[in-house]
DNA sequence: CCGGATTTGTACGTATGTATT
DNA sequence: GAATACATACGTACAAATCCG
């Protein structure tokens, strides 16, 4: 009989551990995650399958990695109200590559990006949403 | 002398050629992807090395991929405006995965969603960023 | 309806590169 | 300079869902 991954957990229940651990405070941000090396020894499985995890991960804004450092926990910044004046419209997506390079403050993988119209009919402007936020309906009242 | 990789394209640069034909429109939204088996021939790549660079644009909120069937541009829905009303704050972020699946309608991977808290300062409300949107200020003229 | 072909999903092992510690 | 840690890439294999004749 062969114990194909028998008890050994998936790359999406590596992620929900990891995860749940985050979100749970249990690391907080800023914290180290444990290296690949030390997931994939201690839950038996490839080191691929870590990766995969941790990209998931990545992608959900949860942590940041970079070569040759341990990764963590993505930091939380405080947020500063986005000036409505003139706004006509605002959509949120995921900025592409390059776009997150020409950033000018560094925009870490999983963060998505206000888009955001103003009068004057040029083109949209970007906002990292990790470091902008909308005030309520009361922003007009200087 | 090794030509490893010489005239090989990496997987970012393989996630630039498709997101440029995409953003350019010669791949609308709900447009097939060349499979990974002729994208892995034409480009003289690995399979791991085509499904690094789609999961790159899977991220982008760029393609959708599903199973069985041939990946594709991700289809673009009309948004909605999102009623202000008693909204005191509203952040961006990526939904966790239990998030996505927990929701009404299903969320594709790379969609960011709106977090909206409201006066009465329940739980916050999250919808969706590719169905909804945020009118400019002239929201309260109705 | 069935069964093969196609296509994406997941996982393993291995190797090498590069930046940091 | 050595050790550590993440980044990238190849090959292989099988599972699972869909497509199609």
């Amino acid at each position: 009989m062969i114990l194909r991954g028998q008890d050994r957990v998936s790359s999406q229940e590596l992620a929900a551990l990891l995860r749940d651990q985050i979100l749970a405070g249990e690391l907080p941000p800023g914290a180290r995650i444990p290296s690949d090396r030390w997931l994939q020894e201690s839950h038996g499985v490839s080191r691929n399958l870590v990766r995969r995890a941790i990209a998931t991960l990545r992608s959900e804004g949860l942590v940041v990695t970079s070569q040759g450092q341990t990764s963590r926990v993505r930091q939380v910044f405080d947020k500063q109200p986005i000036d409505m004046a003139g706004v006509v419209r605002v959509e949120i997506r995921m900025p592409t590559e390059p776009e997150r390079n020409a950033m000018p403050v560094q925009v870490d993988e999983g963060v998505p990006v206000f888009v955001i119209w103003r009068s004057e009919a040029e083109g949209p402007e970007l906002l990292p949403g990790d470091r902008w936020e909308l005030p309520g309906p009361a922003y007009d009242n200087g």
